[in-house]
DNA sequence: CCCGGTGGGTCTCGGAACTGGACCCAGCAG
DNA sequence: CTGCTGGGTCCAGTTCCGAGACCCACCGGG
């Protein structure tokens, strides 16, 4: 009976949380945009069980966000750096970052806050359309079928009405 | 042995974690966006166990992302509703889905996109810069200790060194 | 008045996953 | 030849997850 899987459906973000939805994942690739690169550091910041580690670097790897490399040999030694793709999920995370900073904040405070090299200033990460460039929210947006939704599937009842507005 | 509890570290992407990092919570709330609202029909449509439905919609009400509301009485009927600081997660999951999009489509393309209705344009989420609406990338932006960082914490030299560029 | 349907659940139980800790192994430094 | 470093594997115990059966209050029909 194992877990059901995410990977087949026609959603993205049932994809992305079938790829990186336990809880250490996230932390790990938070770990690897601080810096983090060797197993021990991961395992030591993290408190997380070393075969735990193991199996998520795996992962990782095997999908592409991460990649094994031997620093050096004699004796070989390995590290993990972020691919391209790893390095595109900064996204979800910094905008994670945001919604925790706006609501499970206590009195004192953000924990950690981002800072923009860019234009040099303190900012919170924020959710705009790729087209027009202003902010997107739930009242503003809604999802339409796309060329990858399955035809079969399109044609049910519920799927049409859910995308129908 | 319970499950470590990310909930007291200071870090906002591992408190997002710990309320929301398993594989059925997001799911839920992307119902929630299309306007799901009835038990019946967030079980139907992502054919998970009623009992583990139960227990996601009691934890996002709890946490004050969801509400439960009696919709009429005699039989009372409940259903469940965002909150706002539900709504706001939005953008969390329009940036999840925009990633899924671009790293985990096939050569069909993506199987749905997003409608940005101000502007009536297609669009992807994009994370920007709250101050100068520039986008964020991995590359450009850096973390530092915010006011609710424990002052103890912060001395430590492993977490010097990594906030200090 | 009883039969079944609807809506929103709870109970049970087997299998999977997470945790902590012990163990492993190659190279090298003392 | 002992012990340390780095990157792991193996094992036992506990907890969590998923499927499906069961529950209960109300309603409408015959």
């Amino acid at each position: 009976m194992r877990r059901t899987s995410f990977a087949d459906w026609p959603c993205s973000i049932a994809r992305t949380m079938d790829l990186l939805g336990d809880w250490w994942t996230p932390l790990v690739l938070r770990e690897a945009f601080y810096g983090i690169k060797r197993f021990d550091v991961f395992q030591q910041e993290l408190g997380i069980a070393r075969n735990t580690l193991t199996d998520r670097l795996r992962r990782l790897v095997d999908e592409g966000l991460m990649e094994k490399r031997a620093y050096q040999s004699e004796p070989v030694r390995y590290d993990y750096v972020l691919t391209e793709k790893g390095r595109d999920f900064f996204g979800v995370l910094a905008v994670m970052n945001s919604w925790g900073n706006r609501w499970l904040s206590g009195d004192e405070g953000a924990p950690v806050v981002f800072e923009h090299d860019r234009c040099g200033h303190e900012a919170e990460a924020e959710v705009v359309c790729g087209h027009c460039k202003e902010p997107m929210s739930a009242a503003d947006t809604h999802a339409r079928l796309g060329p990858g939704y399955p035809a079969r599937l399109a044609e049910r009842p519920d799927i049409r009405n859910r995308f129908n507005r």
